[in-house]
RNA sequence: GGGCGAGUAACUCAGUUGGUUAGAGUGUCUGCUCGACACGCAGGAAGUCGGGAGUUCGAAUCUCUCCUCGCCCA
């Protein structure tokens, strides 16, 4: 053995026979399961990922060596908005777009892309020896889960559960599709809010309301006040002229006012505003001739759409106002009430401006038709499951952020205006009725039609709604296949806290109404991993740390062209070199896979940031050169007998101490504390088996309990460090850990 | 506005549910090339546990309050 560990070819050798192998303990009793987060095929896989990997890895080596049955199911998303706009990214650069190249065409250069992306990830996943069944790989895109896809969304929009409506929605304009409450990013920013004059019809009087978007004043169809209001009472009823186009419209007396804010009348704007919607749709508010007329009939409500596609104005704006981006146009806008003395005031305003999480664009409300699945009546039945314990949050506060979202959740807007991913499973004829079913002729079958023309909807689903299918889809299911019915449900879940709402909340709802079955029990909740310095890894920040790079090492030169290859911003790449190589002059050194796991373990506390940091890591460095070292010594000694023996006090401590420490490191696992655990082994492993416990073997001469402790404390460290242990097992004992 | 969380040694963090002199890793200081290990060994320094008040025999831990930071939801 070599005075120090030297982990790359170890580890290499171990990685090559793991990936061709398949944990699974065929004759266990108990079965113990679990589902990767199926990574995005976006790219490579980042920090995250490899500490969520270690943790779901520990379980499943910890669980196969206490002799269950283990399943640990591995995957990959299609990961639609984010995919689509890698390839499109690649497009941009060859100076061509989606649009040229066509449907088909674009779909062909993802799925060069997505093999790609899969290679270098499957490559990552089985680098960090992740004890995996790579023979049951799924991909969120492949038939199979197509397949459950479609008749999951057949099956709900057969129960009502799944409708198409025509209503507002948060509409990205440069990716042209409309994306979830959950893909909206609020920036809190200085901005403005102005008061516009409104003439008062068959008066000189005028009514100013403030607002912080002048430019959708277009499409105005009420001004609102508070009834309460003794300012404004006695303009109730009567209607204001909206200035550029003198359309009527009422002024509407209704408590949602807040009388303190801004002049306490609001102009109502149901086609561009959320809560605009709200009061258009109680009114009913629709324009007949140049009026806009209320309503008891919600039938008759009719906001009026200001914007294209791309947020530009269009015909129902005029001129000089249409045509123009939303930005201009308030620009213009603005201008023009200025001139006819209409724009009182303009005063500074706190804005919460609505961002698109992948586009970064100002998304705009807008009414257009999609697809909602019901989920008041889903989350009810998730939050029992969870009210009755039978599905855990670890740390199980995250109760709190879970039933904070699901007490108040709305319809999920499920269709997205992009090309890559599931087509949804919906045709329309020539009227524009709808016919729901698995595949065209499946409609035509349920709906018995003949010839009638069919044209598929162009939409695709939304990621997340195939995500949420992941726990059982991935296990076969709709078929009541093997896996399905051996490890499902599924006995734990690993999963970073930013997802609990995207996902974790929907696999809940998803799994209880087409199964029956909560598709986990244990939710082990991570934190997020972040810089030695709290902050945020990202690329515009230069300070991502690929977990490759920290198993081999890299040299400084290596790591500032990986840390300013392909930046977005100019000027950046230098800024980044001077702060990288600050901080590692020389690169970063190899550490190994066994260092870098425990080092996640021990930083999986319970808390919500994680600061990485390269101190620790060294040490559980050291950890490993440390127990190599033992072994290399313990190698030293013949083989005397296979079972401990305790003869004297020596002894007995520790194995009194070993047994102290098997039991705590037990009780941590099932705590899911592994902070927790691999601090006990540490301890015992360094401080009183080498510096105690050797030391008095040596000073005594009774070695010969020597190589059967090592042995058994290689087994408890196993799941901690699977590659020393199992190099040192065949080393020193010429036995497999994991058979 | 509502909710959640953080503030402990120079740095990054624990503190397993109120119990002796507050812990770890890294760093730092002193001494060690002594037969496993200098990625080591032996020893050491280092903390008003964010501030204040309270409960208690006893508080980093419970209560109140204030300050500073962060996140999520509207």
């Amino acid at each position: 053995m070599d005075k120090r560990y030297n982990p790359i070819d170890v580890e290499e050798k171990w990685v090559d026979i793991w990936s061709k192998k398949v944990f699974h303990n065929k004759d266990g009793n108990d079965s113990f399961s679990l589902v990767i987060p199926p990574p995005n095929v976006t790219g490579t896989l980042h920090m995250g990922h490899s500490f969520q990997y270690a943790i779901m890895d520990f379980y499943t080596r910890y669980n196969h060596m206490s002799g269950k049955r283990v399943h640990w199911q591995v995957g990959a998303d299609h990961a639609g908005i984010a995919t689509q706009l890698v390839v499109e990214n690649n497009l941009s650069k060859k100076g061509t777009n989606k649009k040229e190249i066509g449907r088909e065409d674009f779909l062909d250069e993802v799925w060069k892309w997505k093999d790609f992306s899969e290679d270098k990830i499957q490559t990552q996943i089985k680098r960090l020896g992740s004890s995996v069944d790579w023979s049951k790989y799924r991909f969120t895109l492949d038939d199979g889960f197509s397949k459950a896809v479609n008749k999951a969304f057949v099956v709900l929009y057969r129960q009502n559960k799944i409708y198409r409506g025509y209503r507002l929605v948060n509409w990205d304009p440069s990716l042209k599709t409309a994306v979830s409450d959950l893909e909206v990013v609020r920036q809190e920013k200085k901005g403005l809010i102005w008061h516009i004059k409104y003439p008062i019809a068959d008066s000189d009087k005028f009514v100013t309301v403030a607002t912080t978007r002048p430019e959708t004043m277009f499409g105005d169809m009420a001004i609102a006040v508070n009834p309460k209001d003794s300012r404004y009472k006695s303009l109730i009823g009567k209607y204001a002229l909206l200035p550029f186009i003198n359309r009527k419209i009422p002024i509407i007396g209704d408590n949602y006012v807040d009388m303190d804010f801004g002049t306490g009348c609001l102009k109502i704007t149901p086609g561009h505003d959320f809560s605009d919607y709200e009061i258009g749709k109680k009114y009913a508010l629709h324009e007949k001739n140049e009026i806009v007329q209320t309503s008891d009939d919600l039938d008759d409500f009719k906001p009026i759409n200001i914007f294209n596609d791309e947020a530009w104005t269009n015909e129902n704006v005029p001129a000089p106002f249409n045509n123009l981006d939303r930005f201009k146009a308030r620009k213009v806008v603005l201008e023009k009430l200025s001139e006819l003395k209409l724009l009182t005031k303009e005063e500074e305003y706190d804005l919460s401006i609505p961002r698109g999480e992948r586009s970064n664009i100002v998304i705009e409300p807008k009414l257009s038709n999609q697809w909602y699945v019901k989920t008041s009546g889903m989350a009810e039945k998730a939050n029992e499951e969870v009210r009755k314990g039978n599905i855990k949050f670890h740390p199980e506060n995250w109760i709190k952020t879970y039933f904070n979202w699901m007490n108040n959740i709305e319809d999920w807007c499920i269709s997205r205006q992009i090309w890559w991913g599931h087509r949804i499973p919906a045709w329309y004829d020539q009227n524009g009725n709808i016919y729901v079913g698995e595949n065209e002729k499946d409609v035509r079958n349920h709906y018995k039609l003949k010839d009638t023309d069919l044209i598929q909807d162009e939409d695709v689903l939304d990621t997340w709604f195939s995500s949420s299918l992941w726990p059982f889809g991935s296990l076969g299911w709709p078929e009541e296949s093997k896996d399905y019915k051996e490890f499902f449900p599924t006995s734990l879940l690993v999963t970073g806290f930013d997802i609990i709402f995207f996902w974790v909340a929907r696999m809940m709802m998803m799994s209880i109404e087409f199964t029956g079955k909560i598709p986990f029990k244990d939710i082990y909740v991570t934190g997020l991993i972040r810089d030695e310095n709290g902050q945020k890894m990202s690329k515009s920040k230069g300070n991502i740390i690929d977990p490759v790079d920290l198993i081999y090492g890299i040299t400084i030169d290596d790591l500032i062209k990986k840390r300013t290859s392909n930046l977005m911003q100019e000027g950046l790449a230098e800024k980044i070199e001077r702060k990288t190589r600050k901080q590692f002059p020389n690169g970063i050194d190899s550490y190994g896979t066994d260092a870098l796991r425990m080092t996640f373990f021990s930083l999986a506390t319970h808390t919500k940031d994680i600061s990485f940091e390269f101190g620790r890591l060294k040490g559980y460095r050291n950890f490993c050169t440390k127990i190599w070292n033992a072994a290399r010594f313990i190698d030293g000694y013949p083989n005397e007998r296979d079972a401990f023996v305790t003869e004297n006090d020596n002894d007995k401590w520790i194995y009194d101490e070993f047994s102290k420490t098997k039991s705590q490191i037990n009780r941590n696992i099932s705590d899911y504390r592994l902070d927790f655990a691999v601090n006990e082994i540490y301890e015992f492993f360094w401080s009183k088996f080498c510096d105690v416990y050797i030391e008095e073997c040596k000073k005594s001469g009774n070695t010969a309990n020597l190589r059967p402790l090592l042995k058994e404390i290689i087994y408890v460290l196993h799941p901690f460090a699977p590659f020393i242990t199992e190099e040192i097992s065949s080393l020193l004992f010429n036995d497999r850990i994991i058979l």
